[in-house]
DNA sequence: ATTAAACCGTACTATATAAGTACTATATAG
DNA sequence: CTATATAGTACTTATATAGTACGGTTTAAT
C-alpha cells in the first residue's frame, strides 16, 4: 500500500534513459530494449501512456520514434502518477466524490477528512521534480563507476 | 495506486467510533458491528492488526473488548497505516534496501532518488494526526444532523 | 465443572488489480 | 510495395486484497 506500481518505476527508468532526446534526436522502443534490458511490449506500453499524457511525443513510421516533450525538470512526480495511474485519490471516497461512499453507515463524514491529506500529498509530489529522483546526490548514475 | 487499502479506511471508522473507550469501557466486536453495519469477521480482522501493532489494547473472556491505547490525537496517519500494510515505501526498492532489486541493468542507481521522496512522503504521513482526519471541519461526524 | 461470550490465529476462497504478452491497424521512408 | 516504427486493443497470467470460516484460548458467571 501507498506503493507506486511498477509501470511507474519503468516509467521514470525510460524518461531517465531518454534525457538528451528531441525531434531530431528519437529513441525507438528497441533501442531502449536493448539499453536497459527490459521486454519491448513492456516499454511500448509505458511509452504509450506517456506519450498519451503528453509528457513524450511520438513520431511514426519508419524511422520513427519517441522524445521526451519537456525538460525532466519541468515533469514533476505527480504528472508521472497521473499519467500512468491516472487521478491522484487516497481513497475512493476522496475519487467518486460521491455521498454514499462506503457502506459503514452515516459515517462517512469521515471523508472530509482524507481530502486535507489527499491536498497535501498531492503537493508534496508536484513540488517533486523527476530530477530530484533521477540526478539525486547519493546517485549520479553510475558515471562514478560505482556501476 | 498510492491508494489506502480498504481495512485502512475501515480502520480509521473503526478507531473513530472507539473514540471515549478505555479499560473500564470496553467496545466489543459484536457492538462496533451493530453501530457500524460491518461484518464481525471483518472488524475483527482490523482490530486484531491494530491490537497487534499496539494502537489498541484488548481483553479477553467473557466481558473483555478492545479500548484504544492512545489518544487519537498520538496516533498519526503513518502509525495506522504501518499496524494495516506493514512499513511505509514507495517502491521495491527503497523497501527491500537491496542492491539488484530491479532488472533494469545498472540504471537501478536511481533508488537513492526515490529515498528523498519516500523520506518526505513518511513525514507528511507522520505529522498528520488522526484527530485531523476524523474531525475535521467539513465533518463533525453527523451531529450537525446533515446526515 | 460447565457454559457462554469474547478475543486469537490461521487458513481458505473469491475477486480485483496489475503485469506481461500478443495481435491487428496505421503511418511513413525509401 | 515493403520494411519499420508507433497505436490500440484484447487476452492471459500472476499477485494482492477482501471477505469468510473454523478451531483454539481466555475469563466470568452459574
Amino acid at each position: 500500500m501507498l506503493k507506486l506500481n511498477k509501470l511507474t518505476d519503468y516509467a521514470v527508468i525510460l524518461l531517465a534513459a531518454m534525457e538528451g532526446s528531441s525531434r531530431d534526436h528519437l529513441i525507438s522502443v528497441s533501442t531502449l530494449s536493448e539499453k536497459l534490458h527490459l521486454g519491448q511490449a513492456t516499454i511500448s506500453k509505458v511509452l504509450k501512456l506517456l506519450n498519451k499524457a503528453e509528457l513524450i511525443h511520438s513520431i511514426r513510421g519508419v524511422h520513427g520514434g519517441y522524445y521526451l516533450a519537456h525538460s525532466l525538470d519541468d515533469i514533476s512526480v505527480a504528472d508521472l502518477i497521473e499519467a500512468m495511474d491516472g487521478p491522484l485519490a487516497l481513497t475512493a471516497c476522496v475519487e467518486t466524490n460521491e455521498g454514499a461512499c462506503c457502506s459503514a453507515a452515516g459515517l462517512c463524514a469521515i471523508k472530509g477528512g482524507w481530502d486535507v491529506l489527499n491536498y497535501e500529498m498531492i503537493a508534496l509530489l508536484r513540488s517533486f521534480p523527476l530530477t530530484k529522483i533521477i540526478h539525486s546526490p547519493n546517485t549520479t548514475m553510475r558515471k562514478t563507476g560505482t556501476r
